[in-house]
DNA sequence: AAAAAAATATTGTATATGCAAACATTGCAG
DNA sequence: CTGCAATGTTTGCATATACAATATTTTTTT
C-alpha cells in the first residue's frame, strides 16, 4: 500500500525543514511587519493570551522551546508594554501576564496572521496544509519525549 | 473528498514548524556534535563538497538561504580551515572551495549525519518521513518564487 | 572616458535558538 | 537553624537568520 508516497526517504530532514521554514517565516513576516511584530513574537502574545498569567517554564514548555529563549524572547514585548513579568508566589519563579497594550496589538495581529494563513492556504492549497499539519503534529508526538526519553524508562 | 486529510488547517502553520524544528535540529545535533559540527555546518560543508568551487551567491541560492547569512555561517568553517574563501576571477566576488580536511571532516561527519537520519526514520517511520519530505518539496516548489513572485510576471 | 547603473559580497542591527553555567529560592535533613 | 539538594530563571557564549545599508567592482550610458 505505497500508492501516494515515494519509497526511501532522499536526502535530509533537517535540511529541508530548515529551507521550507525559513520561505515560511518569510511568507508570514511579510504579512505580521504590517503591525511591527516578528512571527514569532505573535506566537508568543497569542500564547500568553491562551494561557493567561503563567509562569515562564510552563510558557516554555507549552511551546516546545528553552526557558532561557523564552526569557530572551519576552525582552522585547516586555520592552514594547504588551508583557509584564511579575513575581510569582514562588519566590524563584516569575508570572508572564499580557497587557491591555498586548492584547489590543495581539487583536490587531491576530487578523494580519489570518490573512497570512489564508494565503499560506491558497498558495499551497488547503489539503496540502492540511496534510502537513497532520504530519508536522504526528512527528512532534513521536519526538516529543526527546529530552525526556532516556529518563522516563 | 476529505477521507484522508482533515478538513481545515487548525493553527498555525508557522507555529508548527518551528516547533518541529527544534526538535529535529536536537535530534541531528545530539548526533552531529559528536565530530564537533551543527548540523545545519555539515549541511554547508556537503553542499560546498558537491557544488564544488562556487560562488557565495550560487551556493546561497542553491541552499534558499540570503547571502549575508552565508556569509556569516561560512566563517566558523574557514576559521577552522574546512573551507577557503578566495578572490573569484569577477573582482566582486568570490569562490568558496572545500580544503582537503574539509572534506575528511565532511567524510566523517556523513556518518553521524547518516546514523542521524536513520534514527529519525525509525523513531518516525519511513513513510512518515517520505510524505514529510514529499511535501516539503511540494511546499518549497511552491513558494520557491517568493521574492520574485512579483517580479515575473 | 566620466557618470550612472547593475551585480556581488559584507556589515550593521535585531531577533531566534540552545547548552552550560550561574543565581536565587525553597524545602528538607540533621 | 545550618547545610545541602531540588527547583526555576537568567546570563554567557556561540550559531542561525534576515533586511537594509554599505563597499567594491564591473558594465552600461552618454
Amino acid at each position: 500500500m505505497q500508492s501516494a508516497t515515494p519509497e526511501q526517504p532522499r536526502g535530509c530532514t533537517h535540511f529541508q525543514l530548515r529551507q521550507l521554514m525559513r520561505r515560511v517565516s518569510q511568507h508570514y513576516d511579510l504579512e505580521l511587519a504590517k503591525c511591527g511584530l516578528k512571527t514569532t513574537q505573535y506566537s508568543l502574545l497569542a500564547h500568553i493570551v491562551r494561557l493567561g498569567p503563567v509562569r515562564p517554564g510552563d510558557l516554555a514548555s507549552a511551546m516546545t522551546m528553552e526557558p532561557s529563549t523564552l526569557t530572551r524572547n519576552l525582552k522585547p514585548l516586555i520592552a514594547a508594554g504588551w508583557v509584564a513579568l511579575t513575581d510569582g508566589s514562588d519566590g524563584r519563579s516569575r508570572c508572564v501576564t499580557i497587557t491591555e497594550a498586548g492584547r489590543n496589538k495581539r487583536a490587531v495581529a491576530q487578523r494580519h496572521w489570518k490573512s497570512a494563513q489564508l494565503g499560506l492556504d491558497q498558495t499551497l492549497g488547503v489539503q496540502r496544509v492540511a496534510a502537513l499539519h497532520a504530519l508536522i503534529n504526528q512527528s512532534l508526538a513521536l519526538l516529543m519525549p526527546l529530552s525526556s526519553r532516556t529518563a522516563d524508562v
